[in-house]
DNA sequence: CGTTGACTTGAAATTTGTCAAGTTTAGTGG
DNA sequence: CCACTAAACTTGACAAATTTCAAGTCAACG
């Protein structure tokens, strides 16, 4: 329950080269980087652990963060204090640019267990970027890959049914550990039933019942968190193709009643 | 039908600072930047008519527009051809920047109906903000909204109901109505029932109803697309507020049957 | 003045949510 | 090491919001 935003293992000054998983986080970017070496952040690290706080919601904005190691969730809460999981964040992944327009983190970000975060102090980075155009380009690409991301999930949200969502979900998490070099059947889900539920805008119950229900048609393999594989092309179709003819009686699966 | 990239009337090489409507995209970003003198953009400019577009999804990205007047919609599509409308921009309003990290545009955006739109020519604003930190602030600022923009939709699409997000949608147009000099209770509406039911999820047949019910109720005045009057503070309460028995049946809370 | 597209309205249908109860798991302390 | 508790998850029955289907109206435009 504790959560705090106080640096547990602060190593300042350290540079993203001697990183020995920079590469993680300088992939996405690189189309933009003549070379690695030309993008040595100067970052402070720090471990939280689930629960804690990156930062909140509210709070002056004073830098960007990396996810280096572990996952976090964003939060945005309405008025009468109902939350919206706008997105999970895994290594490699940027947070905090919704704070920068407005100088206000717009969101909560959670650990959603042992994490390892990299700041990255924005003054110090403006003034470092300042006579560095590749920099420049790094920052805006992380900043750009945040505004597709979401517009991938108002997609997802506004055009796919709960089990094209789930579908989706499951093979994004697939797609996230295969870049990050793990495999991308085999992997275990950092997040709750109920987080799942509401990043997707669905019930909890809706999210174990599609869950069992694709485990029931051979889609997927798992142990409560732990996936142990993921029929990846038939859940791709899933995703794409509309379940054709609900209609009449035929619900869901009579083909199983007629055999 | 016809759409076009093209420039209608380009007219190269004209700076912000003599464009009359200045103070429309700087007001925005202001806060980053010490004199409007130092956001000397340089631009051209082109007039879009309804159905144009400022750039197909997929295209090669080159470019940050503005909306100097008109209005913008911009369309994320799925596979299987469906539409998500992801936002409406205004005057002030960027566009494109979801292009910059993977190079394509991911969006098609389509003037609404006749439409002014300044653009920014990456390369060059690069060239240019490599010197002047307040430059760097607004382009990171520009990008900044959009991602804020974004999430501020998922939480509405999230977590409101039907009615909720009408009277979200109409407080938002009406707020950046006024934000633009204009009447926040007297506008037009500049896209189609369609348009908005697409946006915000919900079917054509609901957005014509809910207006109809608002109108019935008091809470706006209309003909057509024309907003005559919008009783701004109901409409507010009902944002938040969540409405308690809706109907006769009265389900879903006991307690006033106990009471 | 007829045609077309946009909008409105009503009734039925369906997906998904809600409620309620049970089961498994993980953590805790004796 | 076991018993206990709380949390997370699963499952079933039912309810409700919204969609879909089906007409019908209105308004602009040629």
């Amino acid at each position: 329950m504790a959560s705090t935003v106080l640096p547990l293992h602060p190593s300042q000054g350290s540079t993203c080269g001697k990183c020995p998983r920079n590469e993680l986080c300088y992939a996405r970017f690189l189309s933009y980087a003549k070379s690695v070496e030309q993008l040595d952040f100067q970052v402070s690290n720090r471990i939280l652990h689930r629960g804690d706080h990156v930062f909140y919601s509210g709070q002056a904005f004073s830098a960007l963060y990396m996810v280096r190691s572990g996952h976090v969730k964003t939060v945005m809460v309405t008025e009468d204090g109902e939350e919206q999981i706008t997105g999970f964040s895994c290594p490699g992944d940027s947070l905090g640019a919704d704070g920068l327009a407005s100088g206000h983190y717009a969101v909560d970000a959670v650990a959603l267990g042992t994490a390892s975060i990299c700041t990255l102090n924005f003054e110090h980075l403006l003034r470092n970027t300042a006579r560095k155009e590749e920099l420049q380009r790094l920052m805006l690409s992380m900043l750009s890959e945040t505004i597709l991301n979401n517009e991938e999930l108002l997609l997802t949200l506004g055009k796919l049914d709960a089990q094209q969502r789930m579908a989706t979900f499951l093979l994004k998490q697939s797609s996230a550990q295969q870049r990050n070099g793990c495999s991308p059947v085999s992997f275990t889900l950092p997040m709750s039933r109920a987080d799942i539920g509401n990043h997707l805008n669905l019930a909890v119950e809706t999210v174990s019942r599609l869950l069992t229900q694709f485990r029931q048609r051979g889609l997927i393999k798992f142990n409560r968190n732990d996936i142990e594989w993921l029929d990846i092309d038939t859940l791709t179709d899933l995703t794409n193709r509309r379940e054709y003819a609900t209609a009449a009686p035929l619900v869901t699966n009579n083909f199983l009643a007629h055999g």
